[in-house]
DNA sequence: ATTATCTATAGATCTATAGATAATGC
DNA sequence: ATTATCTATAGATCTATAGATAATGC
């Protein structure tokens, strides 16, 4: 469900073919991330991670060289499944005048479908070492550059001539972050609001702001 | 320099000086949250904690059940600083047209000054025991109303009239999360923007979205 | 014979406590 | 004699690896 990214590449293994490694950090990535969610990084042992997969402890060590590693695969699968999910989202924007409600609500949505993900990349990219968490940053910016781009199109198109670069790259960070927040003040937001309020409302706020 | 809460009263200790426990505590506490920013929690020791507030390993366990009641302790002396900042920040406003102005920039200046501890929050909030962790949210949670009591009186005088309950209240939590992105964005944002023009710029973002 | 997987465990911590010692107040 | 503090360590993990075994491909 979750998928792999390039950066993937630089993590070690022993195994030589490429195919197999693909396909079995896949199965230890799904397995941990479900772990990490339930009970965070730290308190799941490589032990339990190993079992889910249905992986000896020693073969799961074939193919990463530590604990962390397999925090930063999965870090990276989430990323690359948000960044997948935006991409597709905005290309099935249709344009005319609600060209941004439309991008916040399909961002949004990606959002409320990988919350448990997206909360768990904001709990524990602190326990990455500093080059992987460095790369997961990097992979943050990715995305919000996506909404960048979105809105600098519709900027050049003559809607909102008002607006300068600035102005439409915090509003891109904005964006994402508003989308963040229904994931990490969940346990407030979605005892008040649906997520199709939560939608409606923040659009409004956001246009808002925007005219 | 941080101060402690009443939900501390909660933390089970063996002394029965209580005016030596806040005392040692507020040492604890300071010596912990210095060393959580630094490496995380599950990273630092509680032999580091004792050694960092000058005690033996066996008197720290004098003062605390247990290292999540260090956590959670770090926690709650945040959220009081947090809240004592924004109270006061709140209490200095002075009214006019530019109120909500001045509600933003306070605020933001608090998350801007009280930065690495808000962050720390944001990170291990999740390695609280559940009872603990419903404590620091209903923390934030009383933030926010903070901020909510302040746009209502606003608004019932007449300002932004065609704002309802709801409107205000997301607006509320909108302001809360713009300014704990400028402690959780920081590895970006702080590369382009002063503090001062992030407010500026926000302020207009968040003026706009309620005119 | 090369590659992948498993078993068994070394080695390194880390939290929390029991029991001993020092300090304080009647 | 009561309260606070310290030393020493029990007991419980947990990560990562070495060496043995099984599977695969020439």
């Amino acid at each position: 469900m979750i998928q792999q990214s390039a950066g993937t590449k630089d993590v070690a293994t022993q195994i030589k073919n490429p195919d197999l490694v693909e396909r079995r950090r896949q199965q230890i990535v799904d397995a941990a991330a479900k772990l990490f969610i339930e009970k965070g990084f730290h308190k799941t042992t490589t032990r339990q991670i190993a079992k889910a997969t249905g992986f000896s402890i020693g073969s799961l060590y074939e193919y990463v060289a530590s604990k962390e590693d397999i925090l930063y695969l999965v870090c990276e699968s989430i990323h690359a499944e948000v960044e997948q999910g935006v991409s597709q989202a905005l290309n099935r924007v249709t344009g005319g005048k609600e060209l941004v409600a439309e991008v916040i609500r399909e961002y949004f949505l990606v959002c409320h479908r990988m919350s448990d993900f997206i909360l768990l990349v904001y709990q524990e990219t602190q326990s990455l070492p500093p080059q992987w968490k460095k790369r997961v940053l990097e992979n943050e910016l990715r995305i919000t550059g996506l909404i960048i781009k979105v809105l600098a199109n519709i900027v050049s198109s003559g809607d909102f001539p008002h607006l300068d670069e600035r102005s439409v790259e915090l509003a891109a960070h904005n964006i994402t972050v508003l989308g963040h927040m229904w994931t990490f003040r969940r346990w407030f937001l979605a005892r008040h609001y649906s997520i199709e309020d939560y939608i409606e409302r923040q659009t409004d706020f956001i246009l808002g702001a925007l005219t």
